[in-house]
DNA sequence: TTTTTTTTGGAAAACGTTTTCGGAAACGTT
DNA sequence: AACGTTTCCGAAAACGTTTTCCAAAAAAAA
């Protein structure tokens, strides 16, 4: 499918010659001991400011500047912290740690990111890692498979700082920030409601995990504050990918039950339904109206523009950030937080009701 | 825009007890010197097998690894290799991540990233980072402002192991991979020829980058090859955004001068000018075909699903993890290579010509 | 038995820092 | 002149490894 052409070119490497230039080398130079550049670098008060200076300029002249690695071996911590998530090929995980590395680069720190690929062994097996690297403390959002949170619970015993987001577990007793998925839902099917709907199915996600449930939840009570009677048939149970939503979708139109209107547990199954209702020839919203989770780009892209949650990413990476730069600071006793942040509904034509 | 709660849990973190084990403890344990738990971790000859065994398991029991920092301080290499990209919240960059990840992590490396946000002086302040964190090698995909390659070409002097792909430099010579603009626009351009198109106009990217030239000289000999004249005002200079193909079909509309089709350099520009001619009320491919590059997701989702050329991003990954791999591990002299792959073009709805 | 060779394992140096400790010089006070 | 302070700076220990060098013990050869 991909052929390749190789061209060489005649230039070649030198022999790689790496020698940095040591806190030895700036302290010949400079004809002092080596604890005097120290000094200079770490601004200690017990050194002659105009040594101080000349010390500075000459490290600068020569390209020093202080080995981070031997930094580390010696202080015991590493200024880096690490990130799990379970992939980044979808928009949601990057910008969350965009968001989390704006708050770590301005204080010094460096991030290290990795991918489970959605695996709970690669997840453990890029946690010891992190560890054995001695990151200062440790973001992840849990990968699909993982149920056993044994080793994060090791973790935490020992005090290890960790924050959790997005994909957490009830069972660890440590920093969270996640969204209120509940009541985004409940909002997003109460707006259907105001909208004039009156028969709208839930394609709900996966039973296991945790924000399906809440979504699912806040689907339901919506429905009862407004007394419209929630029947089993409104529910359906489906994937997270386009072609769930499109099966389901396929599913209803055949069963000859069409609901005027949809809230689904995220974009790619709105979308799914979106493309199965237009094969079929029908509108949206005239015939049935639709209603996404999670913004992602394509929501207002496609045709119609879908109606989403949007949930704040870039905060969530944030706040995420702060949280454990807190818990690394207050070195000793550490109360988690469990930070809810808010999802904004961002209306748009798929849920619009259209005056007849 | 959005609210947060915290709910302050009781449980109090343990005072961080991060003392590691070390060889020391293990050493102390076993009852001989630190240099025989060495050699059993580093399957020296000089060791008998049983005390070797008899080592490894207390270690084991005892939760002991190799701290990698002290190691690297040693060995003078991490086993860690640098990625710098410009962004990571499209697609491309983190499929090509991947595939560099896949090579790397197989082989016991370990992958940093960090994104230099188009900016020059952050892709600069990251390569330092790197190079002062000792990574063993660098992958480099250059930011938008990247003029001055000075810092690049003196990592090379020294004989720092590095690889550029995507966004590199004529001006360095150093391992790149790359995929072949000129040929894969110049396929796209008489993709449309073909279809029968024969007013076909150009979105042209920044002038200023090598992608822009390279399809549109690609664009340009296409027509040239088909004896179709080309004239200035088919080619329009555009930016990258799905605002600037908004933009220029706006323009192309109101002068009343519609081509048949458009080969655009991106898919943001191509989905721009979608959206305006659907606005307009304009129908694709019926009144005007369109042509995209670089499939984004958004490829086939759209109405009508957008021709567009398809990198092979994975695979720009391993083969640049595999340059890079070569040349760390044939220290001393290496002569660079320059890879180039194959786009596909991925023909959709919105470039097939329908009968009459 | 003595000598030589091989196997095994310990002591110590090295990697590049920071920091503690103490000493010398400079200065001020009596 | 004698003493106490302050300021400045060097020596050395420490971080956790690997590796070189050397010595002891064991095995083999004489």
């Amino acid at each position: 499918m991909c052929f390749f052409f190789v061209y060489l070119l005649e230039y070649c490497h030198q022999p790689m010659n790496m020698k940095h230039t040591t806190i030895k080398d700036v302290a010949k130079r400079v004809n002092c001991s080596i604890s005097t550049v120290s000094r200079a670098f770490n601004d200690k008060y017990d050194i002659r400011k105009e040594k101080r200076d000349f010390i500075l300029s000459v490290a600068e002249e020569m390209g020093y500047s202080p080995n981070p690695i031997a930094k580390s071996l010696l202080k015991q911590c590493t200024n880096q912290i690490g990130i799990v998530v379970p992939e980044f090929t979808n928009a949601f995980f990057p910008e969350v740690i965009m968001g989390i590395q704006e708050v770590f680069l301005s204080k010094g720190y460096q991030v290290l990111i990795m991918q489970s690929s959605e695996s709970h062994q690669n997840e453990i097996k890029n946690i010891k890692t992190m560890e054995n690297n001695m990151v200062d403390g440790l973001i992840v959002s849990l990968s699909q498979e993982s149920k056993n949170v044994d080793y994060l619970q090791s973790l935490i015993n020992k005090g290890f700082p960790l924050v959790l987001f997005n994909r957490v577990s009830d069972e660890l007793q440590t920093s969270k920030v996640i969204i209120d998925d509940y009541k985004c839902a409940f909002f997003a099917t109460e707006h259907l409601i105001y909208e004039g709907y009156k028969n709208i199915y839930h394609f709900a996600g996966p039973e296991g995990m945790k924000f399906s449930q809440n979504r699912k939840k806040g689907f339901i009570n919506a429905l009862k504050k407004h007394k419209i009677e929630v029947s089993d048939n409104k529910i359906i149970q489906t994937g997270l990918m386009i072609s769930d939503g499109e099966k389901a979708m396929e599913a209803l139109i055949l069963s000859n039950n069409l609901p005027d209107a949809i809230f689904a547990v995220n974009d790619p199954t709105a979308i799914g339904a979106m493309k199965t209702l237009k094969k079929h020839g029908y509108r949206i919203p005239e015939d049935v109206a639709l209603v996404g989770f999670t913004e992602s780009k394509l929501a207002e892209l496609i045709d119609p523009p879908l109606t989403s949650v949007a949930q704040p990413t870039f905060e969530i990476g944030q706040t995420t950030a702060k949280l454990l730069l807190e818990q690394i600071e207050c070195k000793g006793a550490y109360t988690p937080k469990t930070v809810v942040l808010e999802g904004k509904l961002n209306i748009r034509a798929s849920s619009i009701k259209v005056n007849h």
